[in-house]
DNA sequence: ATAGTGATGGCAGCAACTGACATCACTTGT
DNA sequence: ACAAGTGATGTCAGTTGCTGCCATCACTAT
């Protein structure tokens, strides 16, 4: 193991700032490398420069490492959600929120691919990838209740924002295409309406 | 603990008829009585008269108990959205695929409740649920590719089936009334045709 | 009877996770 | 400058989920 592939080294003490940070690229470049259920968290500490202990300090468990970006994806879509104008209807608002949302994840592709293929091979990251999902659906349907919009068709509205959300990524992660994500999000939408109409 | 409670006894040996079905009860019965984190899987065995590692032979782990059924419920669906008549859109044979699986469900609505009950409160378990749905959307999104729906259209058919009877299954377990659950599957379905038209 | 077969038990071991407590680096008040 | 305080980290012991390996039991076929 070379030297740079290491993101610590002998002269950081405890209290080296980032922690956090360490430890998640720690993670996903050893899942990366040898798989998620060959990596032990023992070996995701000693990478950071930290001990098991610590690892279990900042991430509920050998998963969650991988989903800490969640949260904040989370308040952004929250937040996008709410300042929509009045006048767009629910589906349109949330699709505009999830467009946005999908610029932001455009900038970090390369990064996103790489957490992907290891998502995509265990089982058990995909349980948790479709949790958060989940999370964000009751995120937006709440949003959109604040909105006004009355419940089935709050949680109905943020499920399929979600459906068309996971298509799209789905494809921009998978298509050799370099179109825009937010392009496929549109896509997906209308897609959803066509076969919604009995198309 | 009463001996009543307890399903199996003394006079039982070895190769007792339907390991897994005592297995499945005492596993409910446990994690519905103490909670999913505070039943250890050799509780469950002993009450069953078996051994953890027989547990571990029939179930991959200790969540896996609760989906037994899922497997027969996919290839339901997959039965019959297959038979489906060739005149019908694709929307409206995932809806009623899922009706009749929503009619069967109907019959065992005690057991469906107890069940919702222990998933609800154990976020596991809910990710165990989530990938569950996930596997049967992708196993109708194949079925709806085998009669010629091509492919986002076919995968957004399915996911979409799949929120509707989420949603709809939600409502038929926590609102008292005692309505149909493929009465609420059909209005879901009306819900969602009428939140992607724009309204 | 004997050998074979499939289900089960017993046991050792690893790794994920947790609680309790010690220790360290840094901050604050005086 | 020094002591007390605070928050992040280390250390260690323990439980539990889960697996591999081999022995054992009940039953079957020849």
């Amino acid at each position: 193991m070379s030297v740079a592939a290491i993101n610590y080294d002998l002269s950081m003490g405890r209290w080296e700032p980032d922690a956090r940070g360490r430890l998640e690229q720690a993670a996903l470049a050893l899942y990366a490398e040898r798989g998620f259920e060959q990596t032990t968290v023992a070996e995701i500490a000693k990478r950071a420069g930290l001990t098991e202990r610590t690892f279990f300090r900042y991430f509920a468990d050998k998963r969650e490492v991988l989903f800490w970006g969640a949260g904040s994806l989370q308040e952004f879509l929250v937040g996008t959600l709410a300042s929509a104008p009045d006048s767009a209807a629910p589906i349109d608002a949330v699709a505009a929120a999830l467009e946005a949302a999908g610029a932001l994840l455009q900038e970090r592709r390369e990064f996103s691919l790489k957490r992907q293929a290891v998502i995509a091979a265990n089982t058990g990251l995909q349980e948790r990838e479709l949790i958060k999902l989940a999370s964000l659906a009751s995120a937006m349907a709440e949003a959109l209740r604040r909105r006004g919009v009355r419940d089935p068709a709050a949680s109905l509205t943020a499920e399929a924002g979600i459906a068309v959300f996971r298509i799209a990524f789905d494809r921009w992660i998978n298509e050799s295409s370099q179109r825009d994500l937010p392009q496929f999000i549109r896509e997906s939408l209308d897609d959803l309406k066509a076969v919604t109409a009995g198309r």
